[in-house]
RNA sequence: GCGGGCGUGGCGGAAUUGGCAGACGCGCGGGACUUAAAAUCCCGUUCGCCUCGCGGCGAGUGUGGGUUCGAUUCCCACCGCCCGCACCA
């Protein structure tokens, strides 16, 4: 005999839902129907309580599952159950025998009051499923989600190729590196992306909507070391996780066009790039300074050296020169520079974090004549118009006269070891004290007859900025003058605040850099600032000693990694030939697949064979190049391959004149300055190859914000997950297993160190992808960080089973789709049919800016609105057809499976991601009555409705009318009145 | 230090860019349904005061000032928080 389950078949309740979710989990996964019946109610009930695969409707419990129930609940659960303390005494059965996971217990227990058991109740009928049928079309995101997303891959919606004839429209997000998993950032990142490439594609155009894998770099070799994992294996296995994971989110995307740069597919064109800017002059090879990890025998980039040791081995790090390939980024300087003014759809916070790191300045180059020596001294300032005030010069520990010094003066050769092994690390540049080394070297003052200033070494002046040595005016630059009181080194003053006094005003402990006369300064005295330096720079130029200059802080960018898991750099070094440039058809150059990484260092170095090969110029024995690319070379231009990803060469012209630029590329704030610039050096670099004929590769940019969590410590002060702690009902929160307090951080970036993250994969397992993607779209405005929330999942959630039974659970009839509209509309009816048309206003509009928050609150507006209807007045089941329709259009983008399955359920023609954007009938847009404040002296008194656009005489006429109105005046003079067309009333007393 | 941004209910955030502050949601309170719980639905929810009630009055967008008939929005000063850059000559 089976029993049937309906959707209230088991139920336990008493404790909330915690005893509920955790005790019934455990219970029912012993037995199969038992196990689907109930959580077939925890998914009608909360989401985050059910398992996965629910069978839905009414089962039929096993003699298996009945066994189990009567084991646990001790027998005879048929039927309706009695209250009181049997219940209560069953509970304690049921316990016993689920052994609710472990935390849960003191919880259970401890908790007074009435308790109900768990106990399945037979039902045929239940008011929230008036008949089997509807039962069976509930919200269910687990079937409907692999259902559309099946669909689509079936009609190839999302495939997409070059079609001059129509407009084109390419939406990029940063391409993920292959971590492991996706991460909340991500889910953010991409969903944005979707929406606007499902916008645009519904907007009529041909859309590009590529994804790929940044799967070069560091993270796999660490892998391998540790857990004896090939790079590669590591990357795919990744990379096949991550896959799954992004498409289970439903994105629009064309995954024929999947690249990832690891592969020799793609990395063998960016060896042709290369070898492109080489012929071109854009790459070259010279020695340059590195942070030298002398453990791991590895360059470390500087965020990898932390407190002047490396990240790894915890060595202290030097500065060493090595021999390095390095990309000609200055060549366009000044065209990045300036060519950030016609990046309108970029953010102005971006174009100026570009702009100060290029950090263009004007001044001029001086030359100072060394006493004693044959050989002048340059120097860079912005300052000429302080020449005056110039009381040292001070050297770089790099600069070449520095270390000629050092090389014969053990005592400054020592100071310029400590400077290098200082100045790697950016906290110790922060917090390390100015100081010098007095070289005894003098200088000549230009101006100042018989003047000498001393020469230092000082540890503050940059080799790689300028010329690599300053001369020091102590009165007008703050750094000079701590160095200066440091040394007790003059202070002159030259430049005159515009209250000072020249008699008697003198420097303390603050420079002055402000505006002024120049003084004490013979020819430039008496002239501002600016045309001292003009006059300044002139003199020196005339006698032939200096010259107008703007120098850069931008520097080359340097690419050569010693690194195994990155491109091959395709070049040889040849003992005759020197470095040699491999020829095309030897490309690809491949990384070899038997490396070990069980000694420090780079592993292709140590590969047994691979670095030798012969020369290509000259056949004699040569040495492969064993550094590989840094890993934002690879990203430098994959907008690029997406155009054409298996064309033979780099790109196919065609396809990228299409496509290219980017409309629109997304991502994090966090590659405002290096990736982004790099891809527009790159960009230009090509097409001075002639691979592309644009120069900026990114139309349009958008910075998300970050997904933050609150973190949580343990009162030992570990990091806690949040699945570890538990909120009690009085506000306090608690350690789950512990039962101990805990320590509530602040909210901040989601990070594994922090344990503050919560993994999409399990919220789109609970709630499915959809209501991952409209949370994330809901309240914050996507610029901003975004605070993750059970709260606000939970309320997205809410929202899609409320769109869902808005739509199937309809307690009217409505009109065919596509009916003609009724010539007769009721009031409410049209109230409705014109917050429709507005929707459709508002919405596109949104979408258009951004403003997704706000594109989600009209949609659930219009949601509400339509729910108002209740088909009993002329022209309603019309509009509910056409509203909803409008609705689930307009929610597509943010949403698109629910939609996709709503669309079905309504009749729908085709997929809706492949149906055109709605557009608003013009007549239903604006109403015919407007609501107008009324204010009397600024304070709102009321509001009156007079028709749109009506005259101002009646608004004034209507707004002096309102009793409140009167009341507010009575007796006094009104002044005046504004009106305001359409807005607003001010009756001026 | 330099550069940039942001401060609005208990919370996330809206506000057509100078025109009814608090859309939409979360939370909370009340109600309906239920033996019960969950879910769902309905009502309320800036604060204070007056009123049996309808309703009304006052305050209010970090603080203080200013411009304006009118300021969350523009200007000045200050406070707080966040981000980026930083010995750049």
């Amino acid at each position: 005999m089976a029993c049937e389950f309906g959707n209230r078949g088991v139920h336990a309740p008493g404790f909330g839902r915690c005893l509920w979710r955790r005790v019934d989990y455990r219970l029912v996964c012993t037995a199969g129907d038992a196990r689907r019946a109930v959580q077939d109610q925890c998914l009608r009930d909360r989401p985050a309580a059910a398992g996965r695969r629910v069978a839905r409707g009414r089962v039929q419990a096993s003699a298996a599952a009945r066994r189990v129930l009567d084991r646990c609940l001790g027998g005879s659960w048929h039927g309706a159950e009695p209250r009181g303390h049997d219940s209560w005494a069953r509970a304690a059965n049921a316990r016993r025998f689920t052994q609710p996971i472990s935390g849960r217990q003191a919880e259970y227990s401890s908790r007074p009051g009435p308790c109900f058991p768990i106990y399945p109740y037979l039902i045929c009928r239940s008011p929230i499923y008036p008949s089997p049928s509807i039962a069976m079309a509930r919200y269910n995101p687990a079937e409907i989600e692999a259902k559309w997303q099946a669909a689509w891959e079936r009609h190839g919606t999302f495939h997409v190729e070059a079609d001059p004839s129509r407009p084109k429209y390419y939406v990029l997000e940063m391409f993920p590196y292959p971590s492991g998993r996706i991460h909340m950032g991500h889910v953010r990142n991409y969903t944005l992306g979707d929406v606007v490439a499902r916008y645009k594609r519904a907007r009529g155009f041909n859309v590009l909507h590529p994804m790929g894998w940044d799967a070069f770099g560091l993270p796999a070799e660490n892998a391998a070391r540790e857990q004896k994992i090939h790079p590669a294996k590591w990357t795919y296995d990744n990379i096949a996780t991550m896959r799954a994971e992004l498409k289970r989110m439903g994105l629009s995307l064309d995954w024929r066009r999947e690249i990832a740069t690891c592969h020799p597919g793609y990395y063998r064109h960016q060896q042709k790039l290369f070898l492109d800017f080489l012929k071109a002059g854009l790459a070259y090879r010279r020695e340059s300074f590195v942070n030298w990890d002398p453990v791991d025998h590895t360059v470390l980039a500087n965020e990898q050296v932390i407190d002047g040791r490396g990240w790894r081995s915890g060595a202290a790090v030097e500065r060493r020169k090595l021999s390095q390939w390095f990309f000609k980024i200055t060549a366009y300087t000044e065209d990045l520079l300036s060519a950030l003014g016609s990046l309108a759809r970029w953010p102005e916070k971006v174009r100026l974090m570009q702009e100060n790191w290029i950090g263009k300045s004007q001044g001029a180059f001086m030359q100072f004549e060394l006493k004693g020596r044959s050989d002048w001294i340059e120097v860079f300032s912005t300052r000429p118009d302080t020449i005056f005030g110039a009381s040292f010069m001070a050297l770089s520990p790099n600069h070449p006269l520095s270390e000629e010094i050092g090389r014969d003066n053990p005592c400054l050769g020592a100071f310029i070891a400590e400077c290098n092994r200082m100045s790697t690390s950016e906290i110790a540049i922060e917090t390390a004290e100015k100081r010098g080394y007095d070289t005894g070297l003098r200088v000549a003052h230009p101006f100042r007859p018989g003047v000498e200033l001393p020469v230092y070494v000082a540890n503050f002046v940059l080799m790689e900025y300028g010329s690599g040595a300053i001369f020091g005016c102590p009165a007008h630059d703050q750094r000079d003058l701590d160095f200066a009181r440091k040394y007790g080194l003059e202070v002159i003053p030259v430049v005159l605040p515009p209250d000072g006094d020249p008699e008697n005003f003198s420097v303390g402990a603050d420079a002055y850099v402000g505006p002024g006369k120049i003084f004490n300064s013979d020819f430039l005295d008496g002239l501002d600032v600016e045309t001292a330096v003009a006059a300044a720079t002139r003199r020196f130029a005339d006698s032939g000693r200096g010259r107008a200059a703007t120098v850069y802080r931008l520097r080359d960018w340097g690419v050569s990694r010693q690194r195994y898991w990155g491109c091959p750099i395709p070049v040889v070094h040849c003992e005759i030939c020197g470095v040699v440039a491999l020829r095309e058809s030897d490309l690809p150059v491949l990384l070899p697949d038997d490396v070990t990484f069980d000694k420090p260092g780079n592993p292709l170095d140590h590969h047994p064979t691979w670095k030798h090969v012969i020369c290509p110029d000259c056949g004699g024995p040569g040495r492969r190049e064993t550094d590989t690319f840094d890993t934002f070379v690879d990203s430098s231009w994959y907008f690029a391959r997406f155009c054409s990803p298996r064309a033979d060469a780099p790109v196919n012209g065609a396809e990228v004149d299409y496509w290219l630029s980017v409309d629109q590329y997304i991502g994090g704030v966090e590659h405002a300055i290096l990736h982004l610039l790099y891809a527009r050096f790159f960009t230009r670099a090509m097409h001075r190859t002639g691979h592309v004929r644009l120069d900026e590769p990114f139309g349009g940019l958008f910075t998300q914000g970050m997904v933050c969590h609150e973190s949580y410590r343990s009162e030992d002060g570990k990091w806690l997950y949040p699945e570890e702690i538990r909120k009690l009902d009085d506000g306090s929160i608690i350690h789950a297993e512990t039962a101990r307090p805990v320590t509530v951080g602040r909210r901040e970036v989601m990070s594994k160190s922090k344990k503050n993250v919560v993994a999409p994969g399990a919220i789109i397992d609970t709630y499915g992808a959809d209501t991952a993607r409209l949370f994330m779209l809901s309240d914050s405005p996507p610029e901003r960080d975004l605070e993750w929330s059970e709260a606000g999942v939970e309320g997205a959630w809410r929202y899609l089973g409320r769109l869902h039974r808005t739509v199937m659970e309809s307690t009217f009839a409505l009109a065919d789709s596509g009916s003609p509209r009724p010539v007769r509309f009721s009031s409410v009816a049209e109230t409705a049919y014109r917050r429709i048309n507005k929707t459709i206003v508002a919405v596109t509009d949104d979408l258009e800016k951004f403003r997704f928050n706000r594109a989600v609150a009209r949609v659930r507006e219009l949601n509400n609105a339509l729910l108002e209807m209740d088909g009993k007045t002329e022209g309603e089941s019309w509009v509910m057809r056409v509203g909803l329709e409008i609705l689930l259009q307009l929610l597509a983008p943010m949403a698109p499976h629910i939609a996709e399955e709503l669309w079905a359920a309504l009749g729908g023609k085709g997929l809706l991601a492949e149906h055109p954007w709605p557009s608003a009938d013009d007549a239903y847009v604006l109403d015919e009555n407007v609501e107008i404040a009324v204010q009397v002296s600024g304070k709102l008194r009321g509001t009156i409705e007079v028709a749109r656009d009506c005259g101002e005489d009646a608004v004034r006429a209507a707004a002096l009318a309102l009793p409140n109105v009167a009341r507010a005046v009575s007796g006094r003079t009104i002044r005046q009145v504004i009106v305001v067309p359409n807005r607003i009333v001010n009756v001026v007393l």
